[in-house]
DNA sequence: ACTCAGGATTAACTTAAGTTAATGTCACAT
DNA sequence: ATGTGACATTAACTTAAGTTAATCCTGAGT
């Protein structure tokens, strides 16, 4: 098979970054950014549907996206799969208890995305140099495990109308965060197989449902992009506050 | 209503802490447990089905489980109740990514129970101080989110029996680890109510689904008290490898 | 323009799990 | 010993979601 990554030619410095204050690297002041760079192996370049780490391998890397969507998922023995988030710009992957066993989990690409690529070993080191570091990651990484409640509680206690519902507040919500200026639109690459194992239902349900909500106006998704019609229907609905997504920082 | 709170008349020093291998507190050498115990402002026991916090709650504290067995859950505006862990001693409780907002779950104890309380801002000192618990923190919260990504796994794709049989093994192996001299045989404080409201089950279909893990020689449940039968076809079952259980330090 | 393939849509039928409601059991208090 | 309340157990019935399988789009490539 071929190797489909591919080192951006014109790697952009991280003093520059449009994403930093999205990721972890908001707790770094600027002048200080140059070290981080250092522990930059490079700058990588992905097209979609393409796998960043497979669930089981060995996988020495970490990473922070820096523009695309990837999805994160699990696999079933019986060959189901999971979904377990979404990652948008600034998010960073890849870090789990045991650092040095197989990963747990797998991501791809859903559009074509761009990485900066951080050697778990790198990671270590800046630790100790920022330690700052280490609580900010302590920080996202409470954030991601409160989303993945979030998640739990969809898939454990509502039904297909309120799960979808909710996955698409949670999406356009967080993409709010990157895209303040957004509209009632949003970009939407996953498909409708990609949702129901996301939700804990069968393609064909999420279809049928989809089209209940697209029937009463609370919801538009087509071609890849989802527009929001009803606000206050769906976040009734999706039992949701837009408060649980907090992204402050936390010192 | 009256506080349940009780302060311990006699405290344990940190230093002959028994779950300390299983905490965070792993990480400091005994050498410098004098300066963890002063951040600590009391240890306090709770009787059973007692409340430590309330979703919604302001809460300043942040807690180590020393006995007992504490169940993590969060409240749905319908009513429901999403069950996200079950803490055992050495577990770390009510850290989460907005330290001043409201609590974003409930604690309950299921049994008569003792915590250390270290106030959350004796946390913030003692990262200052102690960057290794920073990093400590990091892994144990990376830690709880992948158990927390195989509870979303279990409820989104698996059946009944295959949720069932992934719980009692998840919760066998971590008791082992608190205690590896255990048998078949375990404490099982929650009622089939909890189980249905951890793994996204009505308490009827839990009951029917027991009684045919039952019947098959699989698992004995009864009296709050959990024996595995049947090893290796709950382990086939439930697609459950122990290995996801990681319980190494970072580094 | 034409083909192909990955998605999306639907309908008809099945089933796992939910609902309702009654009864049983056991620990504990009086 | 008796009553009370929290849990556990069952049965009968309902329903939300799963399964199977056909058809329809639509965008990319020739």
């Amino acid at each position: 098979m071929a190797n489909h990554f591919k080192k951006t030619s014109s790697a952009i410095s991280c003093s520059v970054c449009p994403v930093r204050q999205l990721s972890m690297y908001q707790a770094i002041p600027d002048s200080q950014l140059d070290i981080v760079q250092q522990y930059r192996a490079e700058q990588r370049s992905l097209p979609a549907k393409t796998h960043l780490y497979h669930q089981g391998d060995k996988h020495t890397n970490t990473y922070t996206l820096f523009s695309g969507w990837v999805m994160l998922y699990k696999t079933l023995s019986n060959g189901g799969r999971q979904v377990l988030r979404y990652a948008l710009p600034g998010d960073f992957l890849s870090f789990q208890p045991d650092m040095t066993g197989p990963m747990t989990h797998s991501a791809q690409t859903l559009t074509d995305s761009t990485l900066c690529v951080f050697p778990r070993q790198n990671l270590l080191e800046m630790f100790h140099k920022h330690p700052e570091l280490a609580v900010q990651i302590a920080w996202i990484t409470a954030r991601d495990m409160t989303l993945g409640h979030e998640y739990l509680v969809n898939v454990g206690r509502k039904n297909a109308r309120e799960r979808l519902a909710f996955l698409f507040l949670e999406l356009f919500h967080r993409m709010r965060m990157h895209v303040p200026e957004l509209g009632n639109t949003m970009p939407f690459p996953m498909t409708q197989e990609d949702i129901a194992d996301t939700v804990g239902l069968t393609l064909v349900h999420v279809n049928r449902t989809l089209r209940s909500l697209r029937q009463e106006g609370l919801v538009k998704l087509a071609h890849h992009s989802l527009t929001i019609l009803d606000y206050p229907a769906l976040s009734e609905l999706a039992g949701y506050n837009a408060e649980n997504l907090v992204n402050q920082p936390l010192l």
